[in-house]
DNA sequence: GGCTATTAGGCAAACGTTTGCCTAACTTGT
DNA sequence: ACAAGTTAGGCAAACGTTTGCCTAATAGCC
C-alpha cells in the first residue's frame, strides 16, 4: 500500500502495479468497459483507484483522443448582465453535459477575438460559443474549416449556428405595447455601431409601426456612438430630444435595459417624469428591474433558457448536421 | 508544398518533414531557442512553420511539461455585478500573463464546489482562484496537498493566500460617514448565513460606532437567511423595522448593493422616502448606481483592480512562498 | 477428442511535445 | 598538426491515455 492520501501522480501505471494488471485493464475499468474484466478483476482495480485516490488525467486523456470536452465561450464585456445570464446558463448546461468553459472577454474588440480564437485553438477546444460576436479574419477562417462555432444573440453575416431570439418580432411587440397604450409616436434609440440583432429590432419596431398606421417620417430615431450602452443609451436620448422641437416623446424603446438605464439618467436630469411622461421601454429583463427599476417595461428574454439551447446547437454540429437557428420566445404582456 | 490552408493536423512533425529538420530543432525553434540552430535552419523552420499554419499543440505540451497554464476561477452567482466584475478582472489579467481563465458558477453551495474543484483537478488546472468560497471536504484536501489556491472576496477560515478589502476597515468608513451626518443611530442588516467577509464589515461598522460614543444596544442590527442578496435585503429590512417600535432608521448599513437594492424596495413600498428619510449605503459601488440609483451611498471596491492581485498571488504561490494578504483601498468621501 | 467461440487480459503503438544526452563537424589555440 | 572547445542538430525517452490486435485458456458443440 502506498501513501494512499498524497497521491500527487497517482496514474494509472500506478494503479495498474497495485491491482496486478496491465494499464490496458485499468485503463478499460476506469471507463466503465468491464465486460472485457471479470468481476474478481474488476473489484480489485476498484478497489485500488479509490485506495490511491487515482483520477484520470484529462491531459493525457485528451491528447490520446483528440478531443478535450472543452469549450470555449468568447463574450463581449460580461459587466453587462445580460451576458453574464447567457455565460452562466451555457456554463451550467455545459457542465451538466460534461464540458468545461472557457471564458474569454473580447471586449468587443476584434483583434482581441482573433486572438482568443488562437489561443482557443491551440488548446484544442472542442466548440466555441460566440456571444455577440464581430466579424474577424480568424473567425471567417475557422467558420471556413468546419469549425463548431455557436453563434448567441448576434447573428453571424456569414451564417453560422445560432441560439437568440426574433429580435424582429421583439421590437414590433413594443411597438404593440405602445399603441395599446395610444402612444401613437413613439421614438427610439439604438446603438450607431450597430450589430445585427439591435438592427433588426428596430426594424421590427419601426415596420409594425408603420404598418399599424404610424406615417413613418413620425417616427424619430436616434443613435450614439460608444460601446458601453449605458452611455449610447444617455447620447442618444440627448440627441433624440435636442434634434426636435417636440421634447419628450411619449414612448421611446431602448434596444437594451442598460440602453434605457442611460436614457433614464438625462431624463431624470431634465425632469421628465418615467414613466407618467413617457414610457420607458427595454429589451433583457433585467431582474434587477423589478427592484431598483420599477418605472421600466422591458421585453423579457428567457437567458436562463440559453445554455441548454447552446449545447444543443454544439451537438447537432459535432453530429456533421447544420442545425436550424434556435429562436427562443420573447415577452411582453399587452 | 502541402496544403497551406486546412492545416486540420499540423504538427511539429510535419513542420519538421516540410523544412526537412528534426522534430527537436522545430520545437526549440517554435519555442526560441535559437541558438541551437543555424541562421539558415532558423529562418526554413519558421518559414514551414507559417506556410503550414502551425500553431502549437497546447495538450501535447501541457502533457510533456506537467503543466498547462490554465486556472480554474470558482465564483458563486455570476448575476452579482460585484462577481462578474472580479471575473473579467482576473480573467484579463491571466491572460495577459499568457494563461485562460476555465470559470465555474458554484451558486455558492458546497457539494457542487467540490464536483469543480475535482473536475479541475483532472484537468491538472495549475492554480485556483476561489471567489467567495465555502468550506467544503475537497476545499480541505486541496489545500494541505498544498495547491496553489488564493481566496478573493471572502477568507478562507483556514489560512490561504487573499485578495480582498479590509472589510472592518470599510464597516468603520460607513459609520463615520453616518456620524458626520449627524446620524446618530444607523442600523445594518446582513445575510444570515454569514461570511467572514459580511461578518467583518458588521463588526467594523458596529465596533465604530461603540467606539465612537453610541451606545451598543441601540445599534439596530437585522438579517435574513437566503442566498440571493437582494431577497435578503429585503427581508432583513423589514425584520429590522418590524422588530422594533422605532421604524425606519435614519441610516441604515447593507453589506452589499444587493442587499440595498433589496432594503430600497421595501422602503418604496413603505413610501419611505430614500435617501431623505433614510440614508441607505451600500458596499460594491456597482457602476450601475450612478444611472439609476442615485439615491444609494456605496463603499467603492476596485474589482477592476483584483485581477492583477490575484496573479500576484497566485505567483507568489509557484514560486513557493506563502504570500500575505493583499487589501486594496476601498473609499468612501466624507 | 477434435473444432470453433468466447472470455480475460496483455502488448505496444499511437497522440504532440520537450529535453537530456550524444555525435559529428568545425574552430581555435599552441 | 593535435588537443580542446564550440556549434548544429539528431535520438529517443518520457508525459498519461486509449485501443487495435494478439494470445492463451476455457467453454461449448458434435
Amino acid at each position: 500500500m502506498q501513501r494512499p492520501v498524497s497521491a500527487a501522480q497517482v496514474s494509472l501505471a500506478t494503479v495498474a502495479a497495485e491491482a496486478g494488471v496491465s494499464v490496458a485493464t485499468v485503463s478499460r475499468i476506469v471507463n466503465g468497459e468491464t465486460r472485457r474484466a471479470s468481476a474478481q478483476t474488476v473489484m480489485r482495480v476498484q478497489a485500488a483507484v479509490v485506495a490511491l485516490g487515482y483520477q484520470p488525467n484529462h491531459v493525457g486523456r485528451a491528447l490520446r483522443r483528440r478531443q478535450s470536452r472543452v469549450i470555449a465561450m468568447l463574450a463581449p464585456n460580461l459587466d453587462n448582465p445580460a451576458m453574464a445570464a447567457i455565460a452562466v446558463s451555457t456554463e451550467a448546461a455545459l457542465r451538466a453535459a460534461g464540458y468545461v468553459m472557457i471564458l474569454c472577454d473580447t471586449h468587443d474588440r476584434a483583434d482581441l477575438q482573433d486572438e482568443y480564437l488562437q489561443a482557443m485553438r491551440s488548446q484544442r477546444v472542442q466548440g466555441y460559443v460566440l456571444v455577440s460576436a464581430v466579424t474577424s479574419p480568424a473567425l471567417s477562417e475557422a467558420l471556413a474549416r468546419g469549425e463548431p462555432i455557436v453563434f448567441v444573440s448576434r447573428r453571424n453575416p456569414e451564417g453560422g449556428a445560432y441560439v437568440g431570439i426574433d429580435n424582429h418580432a421583439a421590437g414590433a411587440a413594443a411597438a404593440d405595447y405602445c399603441l395599446a397604450r395610444a402612444i401613437t409616436e413613439p421614438a427610439v434609440i439604438f446603438p450607431a455601431q450597430g450589430s445585427s440583432s439591435t438592427a433588426e429590432r428596430v426594424a421590427g419596431f419601426v415596420e409594425r409601426l408603420i404598418a399599424r398606421g404610424v406615417e413613418a417620417e413620425r417616427i424619430r430615431r436616434a443613435s450614439a456612438p460608444g460601446l458601453s450602452h449605458l452611455q449610447v443609451g444617455y447620447d442618444a436620448a440627448r440627441a433624440l430630444v435636442s434634434a426636435s422641437a417636440e421634447g419628450w416623446p411619449k414612448g421611446l424603446l431602448c434596444v437594451s435595459d442598460m440602453m434605457a438605464y442611460g436614457a433614464y439618467r438625462l431624463a431624470v436630469e431634465r425632469g421628465v417624469a418615467i414613466p407618467e411622461a413617457c414610457l420607458l421601454i427595454g429589451i433583457d429583463a433585467n431582474p434587477l428591474n423589478a427592484w431598483i427599476a420599477p418605472w421600466l417595461t422591458s421585453v423579457h428574454i428567457p437567458y436562463p433558457d440559453f445554455g441548454a439551447k447552446v449545447v444543443e446547437q454544439l451537438t447537432a454540429l459535432w453530429g456533421g448536421t447544420m442545425p436550424d437557428d434556435i429562436l427562443l420566445p420573447h415577452s411582453l404582456e399587452l
